[in-house]
DNA sequence: GGACAATAATTGTTGATGCAAGTATACGAT
DNA sequence: ATCGTATACTTGCATCAACAATTATTGTCC
């Protein structure tokens, strides 16, 4: 079969394209304009609030998929606002370990009433569980087996 | 029931940002390394390819879901390499309609070959008939009702 | 133990994109 | 006809993220 996809396979791409531009454009502004957070931000509070011993800035940004020199500026950008804590590592005075502050905490759990809501209400709240669990399962099988959260 | 995620909606979620970004990624750079195109440029020939006679900036806007000033820019991209054209509506000196080239044409052909091989690849090949069903089934719910392409 | 490669993070620069403001044109009410 | 408003697009500016180069530190080989 040439190169030409079939209309289950272009709705399927359409669909995922479409759907994710507007999910996360809501998301977003609904996360800048009520807490002054990006999703970005958002989520290495999001990772850091799982490690209270703090995460290393290598493996910060694999978690959330970005370049070393993206998660330095997001993590400045944090730093800035006091949420998170950059602490160097006793026995390798080259790592870099992020921690999350008091405040970030603070800060984390209010935008999560936010964004968890609006999760639900762009997306989740309007699928039944079947869908829910056909579009997590396909979808998982892209991304390979999923890592713990 | 309050604000917490079900483990099914969470998996959802993180399934579609992580399978959004590692596709999207891939076939990115696919296009760029091989024909020096970014997805954003991609779609806009596509569109135009649809569409002989031309499109106007801001309908094409729309069709990809891009700001106004983000579409003149990359039109004003593709226009610099001779993809496409801008011409004048007669009838009303505001619009501008954007036009694919014969150069252009001939780029998309090619960038299409690597892009719908790409897709396959990375999304559509590694799922099952129901599986694409329900994927595309689900998130046009999200989307709402599916415009003609 | 000293040179050299490898690793962790940061900084310099560039490119892409959105919002707000600007310009030009059309439309509508009087 | 003209003034005010709306529309179509572009430009100015700021943000954000990636790649490449840089700095600091560690580990290795001999």
């Amino acid at each position: 079969m040439g190169e030409k996809l079939t209309e289950a396979e272009m709705e399927a791409w359409q669909a995922l394209l479409h759907a994710h531009e507007q999910i996360t454009r809501q998301l977003d502004s609904e996360l800048r304009e009520e807490h002054g957070l990006s999703m970005s931000e958002y989520d290495v509070l999001l990772r850091l609030a799982r490690v209270p011993e703090g995460l290393r800035m290598t493996e910060l940004a694999q978690r959330i998929l970005f370049s070393p020199s993206g998660l330095t500026r997001v993590v400045d950008r944090l730093a800035a606002e006091g949420l998170v804590a950059r602490r160097r590592d006793g026995a390798d005075a080259r790592v870099v370990l992020a921690e999350l502050t008091g405040k970030g905490r603070e800060r984390l759990r209010a935008a999560a009433r936010t964004h968890l809501r609006g999760i639900r209400q762009h997306f989740t709240g309007r699928l039944n569980q079947a869908q829910l669990r056909s579009v997590a399962a396909a979808l998982q099988v892209i991304t390979g087996p999923h890592q713990p959260h």
